[in-house]
DNA sequence: TCCTTACATCGATGAACGTCGATATTGCGC
DNA sequence: GCGCAATATCGACGTTCATCGATGTAAGGA
């Protein structure tokens, strides 16, 4: 069933966003989009360095040891975290560069500058 | 079987983030998690006014019309669109001022300025 | 080599989600 | 009120996902 474009508002632009790029996008955001995830990278980011081992994550989260690993990895493999063995233990580290890439394509750098300018001046 | 917290590493500051507020931006993160809905949210910024009714929607996206229905119903309860009936039509705006909210959660403010400034004077 | 600790992987289960056809609702013009 | 056009809701189906117990793997110490 075809649908009429009647004169309601201007058509709208075709392929802003690639299909490819919103799939990309959009495996970011879910990663994001679990609250055990979130305080997680929240954990992480209070900690000097920004790094912490397994074993100190769980407890806090409140959530079983193979659940946190899992977290750990799905932000592992979209490239939020970045591991490194110490020995026994596994180190997780934040990487606030991706978060600064993820932050740009949600909101147009200038108009980010000026939200921030904004904020600032209250 | 209680996990031993042996002295990997300087054990992790608690309730960083609420759990509350973890739910909360987990779910704003999950609306954002599809490439239909990012797209979606992509054609609105490019129209004039940030604005456009369904009918010019459901055709770029390559989705039934119930499918974007239900995005668009995602996105608004999420409160990142906001809609307003015109006649026959149903408009739906862009909150840039949600998205920026985001990012500010994602990024602390003051190293998102820092990055902002890397990037300009590239 | 054996045991223990730290972490990852597997497998199963239940819940949440994307998709769309069918149908309901709302508003406009006649 | 009738009919049509635009959009929302419903219901169902298949997929993805979060969770965790059980088990596998890897490293260090005795």
């Amino acid at each position: 069933m075809p649908i009429r474009k009647s004169s309601c508002c201007a058509p709208v632009l075709k392929g802003q966003l690639e299909p490819d790029r919103a799939d990309e996008l959009a495996g970011l955001f879910r990663a994001l989009g679990d609250p055990g995830r979130l305080r997680l990278l929240s954990f992480l980011a209070a900690q000097p360095g920004g790094e912490a081992c397994v074993c100190h994550l769980t407890e806090p989260l409140g959530l079983a040891q193979p659940t946190v690993s899992h977290h750990l990895k799905v932000l592992t493999d979209a490239n939020l975290l970045e591991r490194e063995r110490r020995g026994t233990w596994m180190y997780y580290r934040l990487r606030l560069d991706r978060l600064e890439e993820l932050c740009a394509a949600l909101v147009p750098p200038r108009k980010l500058a000026n939200a921030l300018q904004r904020r600032a001046s209250l």
